[in-house]
This record gives structure tokens, sequence and C-alpha cells, in this order.
DNA sequence: AGCTATTCATAACA
DNA sequence: TTGTTATGAATAGCT
């Protein structure tokens, strides 16, 4: 910034590091002291020097109240807080949230194929991220039609097997009112990071499975 | 700092104050991650709009790592922290972690799929949604596997024993009556990116498959 | 730690 | 919001 351009990489003389990060610190705090009174925000950082040395600052109260806060803030308390069952959303807002997660999951990987230049990022590590959604993605994809597809395919066949006496499908109870009805079969689930996760973060006894 | 210097107070005027918080957020962040990078530091910001909305900044790993470093190097004892295994099977704590996954998830869909100018990623937090997502890709075909598996064992099973008497599908009992489990479908789900990470070690039998 | 020469950040404006 | 520009600030390289 001065007498030279510096370049955004670690300042590898040990002595230079030491000073700008002095330098540097100082600035940092000050410009947040500067947020905070111009804007009223309430900040908190913690900078932890290459040695591990703490330095902190908090423009309200103790840092300890601003962590609090942010842990409410990103969600994790609220789930503490309340225990855990009956705070939860009725399953049809639940699903459209989660349905809302997944297209900004598939807007993100059509984002991805834009092709797009990043200033912040390395080529190496744009393609290294991209390769991981990609097969993220597949996976997702090919577990959800693999899953169902095969889960459908298998009872199918074990029906017609047994002469067709039984109703063929699989069956849900509504919860509303205690009636059974068809689970959506793959066409109608798009959605294959809650199909997924759904199965996989219950126990299959849990799950209710009964054959 | 333009045009006319500026008073360190309060900016009275709400649109001045709006633009100028976010311009200098923006500055604060790519500050923290100048020195982050500059000098080797690991830097945490949390902040507060004075409406409450929460910005944040993790130059590593995730904000939660850095608050527990915060915690012990400020001195303050631990909460609550034990043994793996219990602290594992904790269902709190299993939520607490998965949360950070799913935060860690979102923001990297924020970064790839909204402004990118204003959603920025270190490299650390790059590889630890890699991580993440290796261990969500390992689970999902682990389920997969398991619940095929399991639903293959359980149709030759069951047809074989009730010759055919009972119905065969996913079946759910109404939460009511008690004879059945509820199938904690939609309304367990929290977040597709809550799958299984605690249980990427356990083996599909251990995961109580049980028809 | 101080001291500039420069680059950077940004307040006002569009 | 997004961009432009005139200026005030921050700071890299030296002492």
């Amino acid at each position: 910034m001065a007498r030279g351009k510096v370049q955004l990489r670690r300042i590898e003389n040990p002595v230079h590091r030491q000073v700008t990060f002095c330098k540097r610190r100082a600035g940092l705090l000050k410009k947040a002291r500067e947020l905070s009174v111009l804007c009223d925000a309430h900040i908190g950082i913690i900078i932890f020097s290459a040695h591990g040395k703490l330095y902190d600052l908090a423009t309200t109260g103790t840092m300890e109240e601003l962590i609090e806060k942010y842990k409410t803030a990103s969600g994790e308390a609220a789930l503490q807080r309340d225990g855990g069952v009956e705070h939860r959303m009725d399953p049809k807002q639940e699903t459209m949230v989660l349905q809302q997660e997944i297209n900004l999951l598939q807007k993100g990987l059509r984002y991805i194929y834009g092709n797009r230049a990043n200033e912040h990022m390395t080529v190496e590590e744009l393609n290294a991220l991209e390769r991981y959604l990609e097969i993220w993605m597949y996976n997702i994809r090919s577990a959800k039609e693999g899953m169902l597809k095969a889960a459908n395919e298998i009872l199918q066949e074990k029906i017609v097997e047994q002469s067709g006496l039984l109703d063929v499908g699989m069956m849900v109870a509504d919860q509303q009112n205690g009636h059974f009805r068809t689970v959506p079969l793959i066409e109608e689930i798009t959605n294959p990071l809650t199909i997924l996760s759904g199965y996989s973060n219950c126990r299959v006894s849990e799950m209710g499975y009964s054959f």
C-alpha cells in the first residue's frame, strides 16, 4: 500500500511479517471500532497470531456475549434451547424449506458451469471445488435414483411372486388423519438431498419400515 | 475518508449509515483476509448490524473452531468438554456439529451462487467443505447400500415367513396409536447436509437396521 | 518506533 | 444497488 504494491500472499521474511502483523492488526481493530461507532454495529474480532497469541476486540459488551449472540443467530442455539421436538415445523413447511435449499444447491451448481472468472481464488482451487461438486451431484442423483428405483423394483418383483394378494407400494401414514397414503415415487421426488438425508438420518427401525 | 474528513460518531442519516455500513464492512473483512494471508493469522470476525443481522468471517476453519480456541486461549474453562464417545453421542453436541456443516455448505453456496464480491471463503473453509462433502458422499453410499441390503433381506425374510399375509411396503404408524414408531421423515430433517456425520464410522448393522 | 511515498479505502455523488 | 472520483487513510520500505 505504500512504496510498492503488496502481494496477497504470506510474507516470507519473518521480520517483515511481524511488523506488518502489528501494523495491520492495529489498523483492522481501528477500522472495526470506527464501523461500530459510525453504524451502530456490534463487532467482535478474534485474532490468533501465527504463534497462537490471542488478540481480540468486542465493541459491545463482552466477547462472550457476542459469541452467544452469534450462536443464536447462526441457528445452533435455537435447537438447544427448545428441546428439539416441539419447535419443529409442520412437515409441508419443512418440505418447502428443503426444496428451496435444494433449488439453491442446484442454482449453485449451474452457476459453476457459468464459467465465471474469480479474483479471490486460484484457478486450481475453483477447479477443485468444481470437481467436488460434480462428484457430489452425481452421487446424490445416482444414489437417489438407484435406491428408490431398486427398492421399487424389488418390491414389485416380490409382490408379483406373492401372487398379487397384497397392495403394492410404499405406504406411509398421514399424520393428520391416520390414513395411509402412497409415498411419492422417484418421479415426484426432485430433491435427492432430502430423500437421502431423510433415510440416512434415521434408523430404519425408527422409520417404521414394516414388511 | 474521501471528500470530507469523517467524524467518528454515529451517522445520523439512515441511508448514509447503511451505505457506509455495507462498504466499510466489506473493507473490514477484506483487511482481515489480507492480514490472515500475509501474516499467517487466524481471524474470526462477528458483525451484527444495528438491526441484528449477522455477518461473519472465519479465515481458518469454522467460526466455531475459532470460538473454541478463543475460549481456551482466554483462559475460560471449556464447558462440558469430555470423552469423545459420550460427547459424540450427545444429541445436542451432534446437532452443533451438524449445524456447523450446514453453515459451511450454505456459505459455500452463497459464495458460489451469490455475489462473490460480498461472500468470501478461505482456502481453509473450502477444504473443510471438501471434507464434509467427502464424508457426505461416503455416507450416502453407505446408506443406499445399507438400505437396499436390508430391504432385500427383510423382503426375503418377511415374505417367506408371512406367506403374503401382510402388506408389503413402507408403513408408518400414526404417532398417537403407539403401535408403530413414527417415521421422522421430513420433520426430523433440519438440513440435507445433516446426514450421518455422526454415523460415519458405523457399519450398517450397527446403525440399527431392523425390520 | 518515526518518516514519507504510494497505494488503498471510501464519502459524496450519479 | 452499482459505479465513479476526489481525497483522506493506511501502510511498505527505510531509518
